[in-house]
DNA sequence: CTGAAAGCGCTAACAA
DNA sequence: TTGTTAGCGCTTTCAG
C-alpha cells in the first residue's frame, strides 16, 4: 500500500506539503506541487479514507435502515439516498432490519462505532422509540424516512397519506359509492395510522358510515388481502363494501385476484384503489388506480436533509417535509357505480 | 465520545488492559476484567470501528455494486448478500453504477481508499475488463456475482443460465412448437450470451431452425419487448413463431400485453416462457411460466465467497459457482399447440 | 512559503 | 499478570 510518506519522498517534500496539494488547503508553489502530482500520479496513490476519517471524525458514510430490500416499495426509496449521498460525496450502508429487534440493534450500533455518520430510518415503529430517542439526545443525526414516530423529535421526510387517501375516497364518492371499504397495513406505523385515520375522516366528512366488518387489517399482504377479500365476497350483496381502498399494491392486487376468482369483476362489482403505484400497477393487465407516493423523492430528500444536519456546525429545529401524493387514475376504480 | 482512555481511567487500569479485556486477548484477573466492563458499563463506551479499522487495516464492510436497485431482480441478490454479510459481522455497502462508467470507477475507488474490504459485482459488462483485471493483479478482494467476464481470473457466482434456457426450449418443443422466438437483452452481459447461445444449441440439437427475424433484441425492456412483439403478431401466422423465451419477466409481460392488445391470445396464439421469476410472475392474473434464478442464493454465496477470501490468508484458485435454475411452469407456456 | 510533530482511538509487541 | 508505548495514515497547528 502506498501512503502520503511514499509520496512525500518520492516528490522530496514533507508529508504535510502532499496533505496541502491534495487537499488545496494551502498555497504551495508550483513546482512542488507539480512534483507532488506528479509523484501521486506515478504510484497510482489515492488516500486512505480510514485513517482520514479517523482524524475527522467522520466517515462520509450514511446508514439506511430499511425493514427489508425486497419489499418493492424501497429501492426507489434506496436509490433516491443513494444518488444523493453520491451526490454529496457519501457512500450508503445499507441495513436490512427484517422488523427483527436484533437487527435494528446492530444498526443503531454502527452510529456509536462511528461506522457512519448518520442514519436514514425508513423502518420506524412505535417501539424503537426508547432506542431512538436515545440517539437523538446524544446528538446523533438522524432522520425519519416514509415513516414517523409521534413524540420523536427528529427531522422527517414523509408522503401526505392523509392527503393521498382522502383523495381516493373522494373519488370513489365522486363515482357514487357508498359502502367503501379498507384494508388496512401494519399497525405500528405512522403510515397505517394516518391512512386509516384519513380514510375515516374523509368518510365522517361525507356523512358515510365506517363498517368495521369492512375495515380489515391485511398488514399489508397480498395473501391475507386475498383471504379476506374472498370473505367479503361471500356476503349478500347488500352487505358488501362496492369498493375498497388498499393500503398497498400487493393488498390491491390479492384483492383483484380474489375478487375475480370468486367469479365477480373488477371494478363492477368490487372497484380497487391501491397505494403506492408499484411498476406493475401500469401494465396493460393490471391498471390499478392507485396513489403514487414519491418514493424516490422521499429517500432523496432524506438524504439531502441528514447531509446538511451532519455538515451544518449549529443545531437547528428538527424539521418535516411532506411530500404531495397523486391519485393516478387506472382501470380498477371504474367510471361509476354499476348496479 | 468516550474512547479506551476514558474506561483506563475510570476502571484505573491501562488502556492495554482494556483493549484485552475487550478483544479477549490476553488473560485479565476477574477483578480488574469486571471493573473494566463495568466502566464500559457506566459510560456507555463503544469502541471506534474507524480506529479499529485503521489498525487493523480493514473495515468490516463489503461493497456491493450493481447496475440499479429499481431492476427487480437485484433486491433478493443485495438481501442475500446482506444476511451473509451480516452473519460474519460485515456490512453491506450500496453501490448503484445506473450503467454509467464514472459510476463503477468511484465504485472502485472505494476499495482503494480503504472504505470496502472487498467488492461483490453483480453489473459486469466486457467493458469492465479492463479497469476489474487491474483490482485484481493488485490482489484487492473481488467475486462477480450474476454476471461474469470472459478471461478475468476471479470467484464468481451465476445461475446455470444454459441449463435453464435448455429447460424452457426443451418444455416448448415437448409441446410440440417448433417455431420458437427469442427475445433476448443486454448485449454485454454474460448472462445474455448463455442464453442465447443456450437457445440456439438447444434449437439446433432439436435440428430446429433458428430465424433471425425471430431473435428480439429488447434490451430487457418492457416497452421494447411490447413493441418487438407487436410487429410480430402483424405478421401472417406461418410466419410467426407460436412461441418465445424471453429474457427475463418484464420483457415476457411487454410480450404477453402487446399479443392480448392485438387481439390475440396466450397462450393459444403464443405461448411465453419468461426469466427470473419475479414475483408478479406468481400471481393469479398474471401465471407466467419462468425459469426461476437463486437471486438470493447468489447474492450470499458471493458474499460468503467474498469473506472467505479476505479472512483466508493465503490465496487460491479462483472459483466459480454455478447454481441450478428452475423452471416454473405456469398457464403462459399453454398445453401444447392450438393449431 | 514549508516542515516537524502531535494526535485522532485503537491494538499488540515489548518490557517488567 | 499488567503497563508503556509505537504506530496504523492522515490533517493541521505551530514554528521557522
Amino acid at each position: 500500500m502506498v501512503t502520503i510518506k511514499d509520496i512525500a519522498k518520492h516528490a522530496g517534500v514533507s508529508v504535510a506539503t502532499v496533505s496541502y496539494v491534495l487537499n488545496n488547503t494551502r498555497y504551495v508553489s508550483p513546482q512542488r506541487r507539480e512534483r507532488v502530482l506528479q509523484a501521486v500520479e506515478e504510484l497510482n496513490y489515492v488516500p486512505n479514507a480510514v485513517a482520514r476519517g479517523l482524524r475527522a471524525r467522520n466517515t462520509k458514510t450514511l446508514g439506511l435502515v430499511l425493514s427489508d430490500i425486497t419489499n418493492p416499495f424501497f429501492p426507489d426509496l434506496a436509490k433516491g439516498c443513494e444518488d444523493a449521498a453520491q451526490a454529496a460525496g457519501f457512500s450508503l450502508v445499507m441495513l436490512n432490519t427484517n422488523e427483527q429487534r436484533e437487527r435494528i440493534i446492530n444498526a443503531v450500533l454502527q452510529i456509536r462505532e462511528g461506522k457512519v455518520d448518520g442514519l436514514i430510518i425508513a423502518s420506524a415503529v412505535k417501539q424503537d422509540l426508547g432506542i431512538l430517542q436515545e440517539l437523538v439526545l446524544e446528538g446523533y443525526p438522524i432522520v425519519l424516512a416514509h415513516r414517523r414516530i409521534q413524540d420523536l423529535q427528529v427531522d422527517s421526510v414523509v408522503a401526505d397519506n392523509f392527503q393521498g387517501v382522502t383523495s381516493a375516497v373522494r373519488y370513489f364518492i365522486s363515482l357514487g359509492h357508498t359502502r367503501i371499504a379498507m384494508f388496512t397495513g401494519v399497525d405500528e406505523t405512522s403510515v397505517n395510522m394516518e391512512r386509516k385515520e384519513g380514510f375515516i375522516k374523509a368518510m365522517t366528512d361525507a356523512g358515510l358510515p365506517i363498517r368495521q366488518e369492512w375495515m380489515c387489517n391485511t398488514l399489508g399482504d397480498y395473501q391475507l388481502a386475498y383471504n379476506a377479500s374472498a370473505n367479503l365476497m361471500r356476503l349478500p350483496w347488500e352487505e358488501r363494501p362496492t369498493a375498497v381502498v388498499c393500503m398497498n399494491d400487493m393488498v390491491a392486487l390479492g384483492v383483484m385476484d380474489a375478487v375475480e376468482d370468486r367469479g365477480y369483476q373488477v371494478p363492477a362489482d368490487m372497484a380497487v384503489i391501491g397505494f403506492d403505484d408499484l411498476f406493475f400497477a401500469g401494465t396493460q393487465r393490471i391498471q390499478l388506480t392507485s396513489v403514487r407516493i414519491p418514493r424516490y423523492e422521499i429517500g432523496q430528500q432524506a438524504a439531502r436533509l441528514i447531509i446538511d444536519r451532519i455538515q451544518r456546525t449549529k443545531t437547528m429545529e428538527p424539521m418535516e417535509i411532506v411530500l404531495p401524493t397523486q391519485l393516478v387514475v387506472r382501470k380498477t376504480s371504474g367510471d361509476g357505480i354499476y348496479r
